[in-house]
DNA sequence: TCCTTATTTAGATATTTGTCTAAATGTATA
DNA sequence: TATACATTTAGACAAATATCTAAATAAGGA
């Protein structure tokens, strides 16, 4: 979760993750988004899919990048474990 | 938001939340939780006050942390965002 | 006041990170 | 095959980051 914490570090990634929220879009396309080069929007690209928060898929000539949510939830897990001071707490 | 996301992006920090999840503690019972210095963790420390994720409060000689969860809720609120196609969605 | 303890600040340094341009790879199509 | 298009890989470089030691600040007690 270490390379998860680490790619939602970055503001550029964080909106690709928000762009991919909408629909799942190939690599020019998020590259269209941004002022960026497209080589660096590739690499913030490998960078989410390392942390496995999106996968590619290949279509021919395109990659279509899609969010991958599993992470995101184990990231929320642990979010919210620091909110409550015991897990077994009773609730009132 | 973007301090809180890039001060969850250190273990060490991470570590630093979790033990301050328990109970409040101050700066030098923190550090002795670690092999690294104590001016790094006071350096991870005031990052962590940066981002509005601790407080902290001298109490004598020692300065007590004491975590600070507001915006940690920011945060869950963004990685839900992420995992909802739409905010106003129907559920069924 | 002097000494001890707790903590931070300052300054240096090695590593990591984000970005770029140029080149390479993969795919489609004439 | 030749060409164009989509994307990544390679390599360089500046900026940011994590760490350290040494020094400074703050507070308490003899």
């Amino acid at each position: 979760m270490n390379e998860a914490f680490k790619a939602l570090a970055d503001p550029t990634r964080r909106e690709i993750l928000q762009l991919l929220r909408e629909k799942s879009m190939n690599a020019g396309d998020i590259a269209d988004h941004f002022k960026i080069s497209k080589p660096s929007i590739s690499h913030h690209l490998n960078l989410l899919k390392q942390a496995g928060l999106v996968m590619d898929e290949r279509h021919g000539q395109h990659i279509l990048y899609t969010l991958h949510t599993t992470v995101v939830e184990d990231v929320i897990g642990w979010m919210f474990n620091i909110l409550n001071k015991q897990d077994k707490e009773e609730s009132s």
